[in-house]
DNA sequence: ACAATCTATAACTCATTGGCTATGGGTTAA
DNA sequence: TTAACCCATAGCCAATGAGTTATAGATTGT
């Protein structure tokens, strides 16, 4: 029941979890080791923060040895950006709207 | 300090004050009691979410006697759609580089 | 003036959650 | 095999925040 957006919007509310997601997305795949470098919290901190990504559908991840290797999913966006679309979309809308309104009072 | 659209994502992750945006976008203007009778929550509840919506830029409210009309302002939603385009646009990036990589092996 | 109505604020409770440490399971190196 | 390493899970704690009721301020109606 809950929509595809609340998922996301939820997730990636908390700055840690989308600096994390953010360091996928311009840097590409990395290992657990390396997100905890520069992630400010601990590396349990730092999996938990991976685990609620990917349950979001945000960050895929494959195992190579003993290390875990998490990439960025971006296609998983795209409810956000259906979602910004949609809201803008009804104000546009409205605008038509009026825009009708005012070309039937022309005439 | 906090980047534009970190306010954005922390004040629409909960689902009913982004309810009470999303209703403000979809049809326009509308008092506080108008909010509450389809909110779900108490009047002061959607007083609060609707003070937090304000702060971060997402709606405005004008005074008309002794009820206050609120209405959406989509635009502040720019930084949440840069956001979303950057984090695809990294990886379209590295797409691009790969083309390159990809044209010069050709030569 | 008084009552009714609308909204905002205050004070509080409770659930959620992001952080930690400790530890276990799995993998590579000595 | 033993040790070192990488990551995930468990268990706990403290802070945040969304909800409530109570109430005050401001406006309209009687």
């Amino acid at each position: 029941m809950p929509q595809p957006h609340d998922v996301l919007f939820r997730t990636l509310a908390d700055p840690t979890r989308r600096a994390i997601f953010e360091r996928l997305c311009r840097d590409g795949d990395q290992t657990v080791g390396a997100l905890t470098a520069q992630a400010g919290v601990s590396q349990p901190a730092v999996s938990k923060h991976l685990g609620v990504l990917k349950r979001a559908g945000l960050v895929r991840h494959r195992h190579e040895g003993r290390q875990t290797h998490y990439s960025a999913e971006v296609g998983a966006l795209s409810p956000l950006v259906d979602w910004t679309n949609e809201m803008t979309g009804f104000w546009e809308g409205r605008f038509d709207d009026l825009e009708d309104l005012l070309n039937r009072m022309d005439q």
